[in-house]
Parts: C-alpha cells; structure tokens; sequence
RNA sequence: GGGCGCUUAGCUCAGUUGGUCAGAGCAGCUGGCUUACAACCAGCAGGCCGUCGGUUCGAGUCCGGCAGCGCCCA
C-alpha cells in the first residue's frame, strides 16, 4: 500500500509514457526518490508479528568492494523486497565491520604510520605527507583516529554501491561495529558473561602470530602444507633407580620440531602399541639436556606416524596441547612471544637436569634465536654428540598459520581471556538443529566444526584498533599486579577504554604504582563483537522496544566460509546471552567465482569489482546474474547473464510501454478495465497460467528460492511477449467496448501488473519506472500479487483443466485422459507452425497464410476454434480448414498444422 | 584420512515428491527492418543426463560402488 508522500510527481496518465524507453539513468534517479520518500524506512511500531528481521554480517570496509558482496547482498535484497510486499514491515539495517586487524594494517600501510601504546596523545598529531618508508610511530588515541577517518571514508564507498545496486536497506539504521554503542554492548556481554563465569581469564597455551603479536583463535586457523623433515632422536633409558641403560635400548623418536627438544615434557605412544608398552611408566632422559620425562600412552599417538612415538613439548602443535591437558604434564616454556627462543636456567625448579652445565652449554647455543634459526643449530650440536640418527628425512606436512599471517603460528602460554564454549557443544549442536538452513545440507558444515571444537574461545588479542577488555586489575602494595579481581566498571559506564579511564575508587595518578591499578592492555577478537551484530543492530539494552520487536530476528543470509565464525560465534553469544537463536533462518550463499571459475584472490589480481559492472550494464542486469546464483552454489561473474538481465529490463519497458498504450488511447489516463470483462477464452487462459507462476513464484521466495522464483517469472514473461502480446495485439488496437477488445485491455492491465511485481524483488529500477507511468505510490510497497486479483477463486485446486473448468462453465471437457490444451496453448504451437513455415519459406513474418489446415481430436480444435479470431489475425490466416482426427490421439499428441503460404498457392 | 557438494547440449545451468524430463539461455548457423522492442524478432541444429551395478512395470530423478572436480575439517 501505498505510504503517504511516495507518489512519484505528476499524476499517472498516458502521456507518462516516454515514446523512448531507457534504462540509463534509473538507479540515479529512483535510488534519490526512495531515500526522499523513505520508502525502505522500517516502521519500529509494527508488531513482531508483522516485522521480517534480518541480520546482515556487516562488510570490512577496509576490504576492497569485492563482486562477492553485490552476489550475496542481491539475494537478501531480494527476500527483503519480497517479504516487504508481502505486508511485512521489513527490519533491514546496514552495518560497517571496522573493527580489526584489517582496518590496522590499511592505516598502517595508507597513512605511513605504526602505532606505539607507550606514546602520549597528541591533539595536533597530522599524518605525515607523502607517506615515509619507514612508519611514524603515533599513540593509540591518535591511531585509533586516523583508524576513525579511513574507514569514513570507506564508508562512503561502499553505501554509494548499494544504493547504485538498489539495497532496500534503511539507511537510516547503519551501525559500525567500532562505534560507542557497539563497544557498549561488546563490553557489556563481556562483563555479563564474566559474571556468570561464562567469560574467564587463564594462562593458558595460546595460538600466538609471532608477526602480529597477537594471540588468535581456533577459528582463525588454516591448514598449510609446508615442507619439513623428520629428524630421528636418540632418547636414553633409565632403569629403576634413574641410571641410564647401556646398550642399544635407547628410544628413538621422529620429530620435525628438534628445536623444542628442551621443552620436552615426555614421550607418547598409542596405549595398544606393544612396540612401547614396556616402556609405559618408565623415565627417559632427553639428548643434549639430559631432562627426565616419562613416557606415557594416549590414543592421539598415532602408531604409522614416524617411529610410533613422538615427543610432547609445551607446545610444538595443537595435539601436544591436549596431550598436556589430558596427561596433566608440566610446562616448559621456551619460546616467546616474538618468535625466539627464551632464556631458562638450567637446574632450577622446573628446569631439573642431570647434567644442568651440559645442558647450559648446549642452550646458550639456541638461546635468543628464531625457531628457525634454533633448528638449524640444534640439528648440529644433535649430529656432534651422536643423538641424530641418520638425516633428516624431508616430508611435507600441514602447517598450522593463521589466516592473514605469514609464519606458522607458535604456541605460546599466556594470560588470556576465554568464553567457556567446550561444555556447551551439545547446546550449540541443538541449536544448529534448531536453526533452518537454506539449503538445508549447510547445517552439516556447522555441526562439523561445533563437533571438532577443541578450545575454549580465546577472545583477546593484543592489538591497538577494537574493543578494549573493559577491566582494570589492583596492583598491591609491592607492585605486583593481581589478576586474579579484575575491576570492572559499572555497565552505566560503558564503554570504558581502560587505557585513558580510571576504575571507580581510584584516581589517574595511580595508574601503574604499588596500591593503584592497571588497565587490562588488550582488545577483544573482532568476532568478540561481530558475533553480537544481532544485538546491536537491534538496540539490545539501549533501546528495549525495538530489541523486543526484531529479536530474535528471522533471518542471517551470509557467506559458507563463515560459518565457523560468523555464525558460529553469534550463535554462541546468543546462547549465552539470551538462551535462544539469534535467528530463525540461515540463508547461504555461494562464493563468486572469477569468469574462468576460479576462486578469486588478491594474490591471484582475478578480483572482480563490482561498481563498473553496475556501471556497464545497469544495477537491475548485475542483480539478475546474481539472483540467477542459486543459493548456497558457487557461481562464475558472467557478464554474458548481465547481458541477458539488461536484456530482459528493456524488454520489460518495452512490453510495458506497448499494453500501457493500448490502455490509454490517445494520451488520456491508463484505464484498466475490471477483471470480469475478461471473456475471451485466450486470455481466461493466460492467466490461469500466470496465476501458476504467482504460486510458484511465491512459495519459492517463502522459501528462500529467489533463483526460482525468477527464473519462472522470467520464463512467463517471454511466453508472454513472444506469443500473447502477438495473438491479441489486434483485439487491443482495436479499442470500443466490444468483449474482445475490453477483454485484452483487462487482461493486459492485470498481467502486466502482477508481471511487474513479480519481477520488483529482482529488478527494482526497471519496475518501479514503469510503475511509475500509470501507478500511484512506489511498487515496492505494493501488496505482493495474489492468484485473487486476476478473477480466480482462492481455492482453486489441481490441474490447469480443472481451473479452466471451474473458471469457463461453457467449455466441457471430453472424457479424453490428461490435461485439456488450453486456448492458449493450441494457438502457441499453431502459430509456431506457422512462423516456422514463413521461415522456411525465408518470408517475413508479415507475409499471408493463404491455407490453414489444422487437425487434432475434438477438444484440441475446440480450444482452436476459441483462438482462431486472434491465430489469424497474428499470423496472417486468410482461410482455415479443420479436419477431425478419430482416432483419439493421447493428451499430448501435437496438432498437425499444414500452411499453405500465399505465394504458393 | 573424515565430511559435504557437484558431474545434463560447445559454454553456463534448470529439471521439487521416480511416469511427455531430454529443457532454457548464451555461443553457432539460417532468415526477417514485423506500427512495443534491430541493444529487436523468427527458426534450425546440438546430449548414451560422468561410470558400473541395484531397486522398480518404469530411473538425470531413489540406493550402493568407482572416477573426476570443488569446498570444509583433521
């Protein structure tokens, strides 16, 4: 319906018709008016019963527009719109994902600057011009606002794509993931959840990037298969008494990390290996330190891999964690947070050796260097003392790296902050099931990876550009900081950068001295924040109203590479937060592939933007190729497809213009007769099947199958230019008040109506400016069509026959098995005859028939008989014989149709 | 190694519960300026539906094996 005020200007007549048609210029022009009249904004007092909710994953606008997001974000458009004029008030908000290590390294690298936390503020900071080679270190404030004003300016870019592709987002409702409210409502979860113990702090073995200086998380990892070699360690027996066993009864493992040898905790093999049953319980002492570890058993030892048993160091990979967790082993930790091997002393408490000068001596060789550096070394001094058994043998194997990272991860213990996800697998896997999947085969790739968890979620990173920790610790009066009461403020407060803000009771100059405090110096993990979009974007807490209206909200389209993060960790908060889904739907859309099929990558330069696509071709022919993507499948940038989605946009203007002008004679008003001056059987017959197409169209779309909704529109619509248009053109030219001609006006006017709205979700310009020539209002608040409106009952039932029955009382139907070929379908295939004979004949399609001979069963020529005005007159018929076949043909027989062309005769 | 998906015309892909399902568009070819549309229209040709087996009266369609491709996870 209609909002007041969204009437384009100037009252709808015939002379709105443009002689021309063009689709240049129409995402300008209606992307401006649509903002003017508010016609996407949501109405928050709608009922929840009346409110489609979605929550869209906000872009990295640091990122590069990348064709991918035009894919996704068309196929949400598209439900949007759809659900829009179905009568739901549509909750469609627009976030901005600033938060992170993307938007850091973009400042870094576009300004020239790096920041250094130990800086004091500057106010009248500028960046330098042009950028230096080697960065300006600058304090956090002042990073954090050049962070502030890059992405600004991304902002920018990015909303002026969509509104040139036509989101119907309510701009009014943007959000930025860095902004007060959202850190508001991160740091509320945080303290939240802290006080439910859900959240908790630990040191812990963190996955550390010794590059970025930051802990990341077990859903930041990636697989890479790197080159290594298995190094062949000799490890000595001991008997009883720890002395060791001469002879050959040395153990031998295979490592590809020796450099970690001195943190050794103990040996491992498969419990059923009868090859090292023996040894279980017993001690050994390492090569080079001489340290006594057990050897132990645990079914994660995997009898094939090398010798059948491995070394557990704290910690050289995921696997050792476990091993170290389930094995209660102690830590020796020895490498740090930049990549280099620690400093330890020898013969101290958790450092016992044998031999504490030798394993000084070969220590003192490996300290200080990189992993890298330590393994080259290491592998010498193993080789002098006999410990290396024969060489290295070179493999290659997966390597643990996170996903923007360059070196492979290291694990590292440290103090960090978790949110408790381990004990609540079986809940989130509920969930999942819960959770309607479009398409359904998605929700595997979920449980999967909920199923594999292994880690509690590890939430802080140690990076300047997020979310602060909002917690500060008391520093006793010896200066030691105590972790274990952390202060948290008030949520009243909120948000707090404890860095600048001071906990309540405490003043500035205590920061940092015996008996003052300290600010916890880390930011959250981005997901710590973007898992909460459907809180933010719905005014969780802020605005109590509107959160109760929209959540939990109907849909979550995105990305399959992000369900491991994305939804996952949203899935979580809300679980934690509020014990339910965050949403009801999930709809997943495929990745975009390069025009070869090729994965898209910034490696590769095969990324596609999307701006002079829409440019090129127009927003409603990039929209088609992408709503042609069904969901959840890959699909190739096509221009081709955009070609065909332009294509049928003009067709779109071009048929309009042709029905809108035989409605509006003369240049007076269009002027659409009632639906029940349609009479005549032909067009009875087209909208019957136009009211198949409405169902389909519809139940797709209820189902999240824009693809399909489309491609029947599409499908219809051609039949309907290339055929109907053609048979009743004479009828429409033929004006007066005669049955015929009143019948193809009605029929005209209603199919090109519920056509154009049918098309709205996918091809918005197009559509509203062609609504615009004879409509009030916008065509995106208009009501969705119904099988009603185009003179059928609600509850018509099975076959088209069965309608054409019950809608045209004076067509019986013989007792001949299947379907009755409609009048329609009788004149589709006779005029194709005909067409094909003129075009065998290399005649125009203007030139005359001068003989049809048309033979068929009884109720095929009667449905002839009904076309037979409308066939002659669009094919050129000047005489028509019909012959009576009695043998019955079955339902589908074809006609025969004889053409005889003028000339021939 | 485990899971998921895909394999139909030269290309991109539809084919919803097994029974006119051998389809569309693009590309190709042959024609046509036809009073909505030459950025158009009409027509033609093109396929053992990856492979082997099974269920069935009947299988692109359901089940299993295999092969190839892709993604996710170890």
């Amino acid at each position: 319906m209609p909002l007041p005020g969204t009437e384009p200007p100037g009252v709808p007549t015939g002379a709105g018709i443009p002689d021309k048609p063009a689709l240049e210029g129409l995402e300008a022009k209606w992307s401006a008016r649509w903002e003017g009249a508010g016609i996407y904004r949501f109405d928050r007092t709608a009922p929840r019963s009346r409110v489609f909710s979605i929550d869209t994953p906000p872009p990295t606008v640091s990122g590069s527009l990348h064709v991918g997001h035009v894919f996704s974000y068309t196929h949400t458009d598209a439900v949007a719109r759809f659900q829009r004029m179905s009568g739901k008030e549509v909750f469609y908000p627009m976030g901005w994902d600033d938060n992170g290590l993307p938007t850091e390294r973009r400042v870094q690298n576009y300004f020239g600057v790096r920041c250094d936390p130990g800086l004091p503020f500057d106010p009248d900071f500028v960046p330098p011009d042009p950028v230096p080679k080697e960065p300006v270190a600058v304090s956090r404030p002042n990073f954090v606002a050049l962070c502030a004003r890059l992405t600004a300016e991304d902002e920018v870019a990015f909303e002026h794509l969509w509104r040139q592709l036509g989101l119907s987002v309510d701009w009014a409702r943007t959000y930025a993931t860095v902004s007060p409210s959202s850190q508001r409502a991160s740091q509320r979860a945080f303290l939240r959840q802290l006080g439910t113990g859900d959240i908790y702090q630990q040191t812990a073995p963190t996955l550390w990037d010794v590059d970025f200086q930051t802990a990341v998380s077990q859903a930041e990892l990636e697989d890479r298969e790197r080159p290594g070699a298995y190094h062949r360690l000799r490890f000595t027996r001991l008997d009883g008494n720890g002395h060791p066993l001469t002879g050959d009864e040395a153990v031998e493992i295979e490592t590809t990390r020796p450099e970690l040898l001195a943190a050794c905790v103990a040996l491992v093999a498969h419990p059923d290996d009868e090859r090292y049953a023996p040894l279980f319980g017993t001690e050994v002492a390492t090569p080079l330190f001489d340290v006594r570890v057990p050897v132990v058993a645990h079914p994660l030892a995997d009898p094939e891999k090398g010798s059948g048993i491995a070394m557990i160091c704290t910690f050289g990979d995921t696997t050792d964690v476990v091993w170290w967790r389930e094995l209660d082993l102690p830590t020796r930790t020895i490498v740090g947070r930049d990549g280099r091997l620690l400093p330890v002393t020898w013969g101290r408490p958790g450092w016992e050796s044998a031999d504490p000068d030798a394993a000084r001596r070969a220590y003192e060789e490996l300290v200080g260097k990189t992993v890298r550096q330590a393994q080259t070394r290491i592998v010498e001094l193993l080789a002098e003392t006999g410990a290396l058994v024969g060489e290295p043998r070179t493999i290659t194997h997966p390597v643990k790296f996170y996903e923007r990272g360059e070196r492979p991860l290291e694990i590292v213990s440290s103090r960090q902050w978790f949110i408790r996800t381990l004990p609540l697998r079986d809940r989130l896997v509920a969930r999942g099931e819960e959770l309607v999947w479009h398409p359904s085969y998605m929700a595997h790739r979920y449980r999967a990876w909920v199923e594999g968890l292994t880690a509690d979620w590890n939430i802080s990173r140690q990076r300047f550009f997020g979310v602060p920790v909002p917690v500060w610790y008391p520093v006793d009066t010896a200066g030691t900081v105590d972790y274990g009461h952390p202060l948290a403020p008030d949520e009243a407060r909120l948000p707090v950068d404890p860095s600048t803000d001071v906990p309540d009771g405490y003043e500035e100059h205590q920061r940092g001295e015996p008996g003052g405090f300290v600010g916890d110096p880390d930011v959250l993990d981005t997901w710590a924040t973007s898992s909460l979009t459907p809180q933010i974007a719905g005014g969780w807490e802020d605005d109590p109203d509107l959160f109760a209206r929209v959540f939990p909200m109907d849909l979550r389209p995105q990305g399959h590479d992000i369900i491991r993060t994305w939804l996952f960790t949203t899935i979580v908060r809300a679980e934690l937060e509020h014990g339910s889904l965050p949403w009801a739907n999930a709809a997943i859309s495929g990745w975009v592939l390069d025009p070869d099929r090729k994965k898209m990558s910034k490696s590769k330069g095969n990324v596609v933007t999307p701006l002079p696509l829409v440019e090129t071709h127009g927003a409603d022919a990039v929209r088609y190729w992408a709503a042609s993507g069904r969901p959840g499948t890959d699909t190739a940038v096509d221009e081709g497809q955009m070609k065909v989605g332009r294509r049928l946009a003009i067709k779109i203007l071009n048929a309009s213009r042709f029905a809108l002008g035989r409605l509006a004679v003369d240049g007076s008003a269009v002027e659409v007769p009632e639906p029940g001056a349609v009479t005549v059987d032909l067009d009875r017959a087209l909208l019957v099947r136009l009211a198949d197409v409405v169902d389909e169209s519809t139940a797709a779309l209820e189902a999240y199958d824009y693809a399909r909704a489309l491609e029947r529109t599409e499908t219809f619509f051609w039949a309907f230019c290339d055929d109907y248009l053609e048979l009743v053109k004479a009828r429409a030219y033929a004006g007066g008040d005669g049955a015929g001609p009143l019948s193809a006006r009605a029929t005209l006017g209603v199919a090109l109506s519920v056509q154009l709205r049918l098309f709205a979700p996918f091809l918005p310009f197009v559509t509203e400016e062609v609504w615009s020539w004879w409509q009030p209002g916008s065509i995106h608040r208009a009501p969705w069509p119904r099988v009603g409106e185009l003179g059928f009952g609600v509850a018509r039932t099975g076959s088209i026959a069965e309608r054409l029955d019950a809608s045209t009382p004076s067509t019986s139907t013989p007792a001949t098995a299947g379907p009755t070929p409609s009048a329609l379908d009788v004149a589709s295939e006779v005029l194709g005859a005909i067409r094909k004979a003129k075009t065998a004949a290399k005649r125009s399609m203007r030139s005359p028939v001068a003989r049809l001979v048309v033979t068929g069963s009884e109720t095929q020529l009667a449905s002839f008989a009904a076309a037979k005005p409308d066939l002659c007159e669009a094919g050129g018929v000047l005489s028509v014989e019909v012959l009576t076949r009695q043998d019955v043909p079955g339902p589908s027989e074809p006609l025969a149709v004889e053409v005889v062309l003028a000339d021939d005769v």
